[in-house]
DNA sequence: TAATATATTTAGACTCATCTAATTTAAAAA
DNA sequence: TTTTTAAATTAGATGAGTCTAAATATATTA
């Protein structure tokens, strides 16, 4: 139906316009495909008379609806595929990201149904993020950065903000998990480090920068 | 790696090298491959080049030991998805030949053989096939086709040697199932009727394609 | 507002995999 | 062995997706 090429740059342009605002720029979108500027502007200009994006010249790029069908397709599918990898096949959440990068792409409506039907219907992936229903609908998690909590407050660690590998692999050597119930001990006034008290009352020490990379709820 | 259409074409020579002889014609690629005679030779050249078929103008291809490695990778991804597709996602036999096609291409030692083991180390796949090993070694299964077998005798329904849709589907209808135990329970001379004694007396007459496309041992 | 810097697009070229039309090579038949 | 037929290859073109270098818009700052 559409390239796999064509497929990444509607999952591209869908992730910036959550991230960034409605309006995509050439560079911004040449950057997280890794090729240059003016591969992009040709690319839209295809993808533009396909319908799948509303492209103006020098003005940024948006999705169309039909645009916007397909790339959370595409994320329901990713999403779906990384839940198969670390919950059947025993992957670690750190190492499903560029397997699912391909399997994201398999054609076939059914398919992702059956798929997700066995796996039991899951609401998130083995990061935190929400997977699309089979129909489009994205369940809207209402979770904050643990760098917003106060002192004192607890909550579940529901999600990530950086879903980089190194962050995982930080997270899993410092023993904190996806579902962990945490409460803020104590916030460092100098450096903003938070001190959190884990299950078993285990304390852990993080960073700012880590305290903003974590979700809670 | 090796582009899709690379694989496609390898595995394609394979299995042409598998039923027609260790020489493979353009022509006959041409048109398993649904595309035309001129195109076959550009992409031979491109394919001999890499090294991974070795091909002389005029004279046909054959697949060098590392098109062959290639080849038998691809039939090993695509044989263990067909059994995930069947035995946990609960697709039927003869719906799962195209998703496969798409899945078999997915790139990752780790992950077929995670796969592997998560089904158990099939031997066959859910027509009977032989599933090459992770070392690439593929079991010989030494079946015969129905057609082969005598009045009275009797043995076990190990694989197809037809694999259409159609051929599967009558099977289905007819209440043939891999794993079954035939008995021949008498040829009718004219015209090479099989008259099969299944599990529970049951029993089913089949004509001589039918048998022709039955494999047991 | 004018000058400068940055972002974007045009122009022209490349690779991969395909096509059609024409030509050459090989095989089969006379 | 010559002729005819069938198979395979060359030649030239196309579309998708990319590139570099040059030109043009847009934004920023003086």
């Amino acid at each position: 139906m559409h390239s796999f090429t064509e497929e990444n740059y509607l999952k591209a342009i869908y992730k910036l316009q959550e991230t960034n605002g409605e309006v995509v720029a050439t560079s911004a979108l040449a950057q997280v495909m890794g090729v240059h500027a003016p591969s992009v502007t040709d690319m839209l200009k295809r993808m533009g008379q396909k319908k799948l994006v509303s492209y103006q010249k020098s003005k940024g790029v948006k999705l169309t609806e039909k645009g916007r069908q397909v790339a959370i397709g595409i994320v329901r599918n990713h999403r779906l595929w990384e839940v198969f990898l670390v919950e059947k096949l025993g992957y670690g959440w750190d190492e499903v990201h560029d397997i699912a990068e391909q399997l994201e792409h398999i054609q076939g409506e059914e398919l992702i149904n059956k798929l997700d039907a066995y796996l039991g219907f899951p609401k998130t992936d083995p990061h935190g993020d929400p997977i699309p229903d089979a129909k489009g609908v994205l369940p809207k998690l209402k979770s904050v950065l643990l760098s917003s909590l106060k002192e004192g407050e607890e909550a579940t660690f529901t999600g990530v903000s950086d879903h980089s590998t190194s962050f995982l692999h930080y997270l899993d050597k410092a023993g904190i998990a996806l579902g962990d119930m945490l409460k803020v001990k104590s916030i460092e006034q100098y450096d903003q480090t938070y001190t959190l008290a884990l299950k078993g009352k285990r304390e852990v020490t993080v960073s700012h920068k880590v305290a903003n990379s974590i979700l809670v709820s």
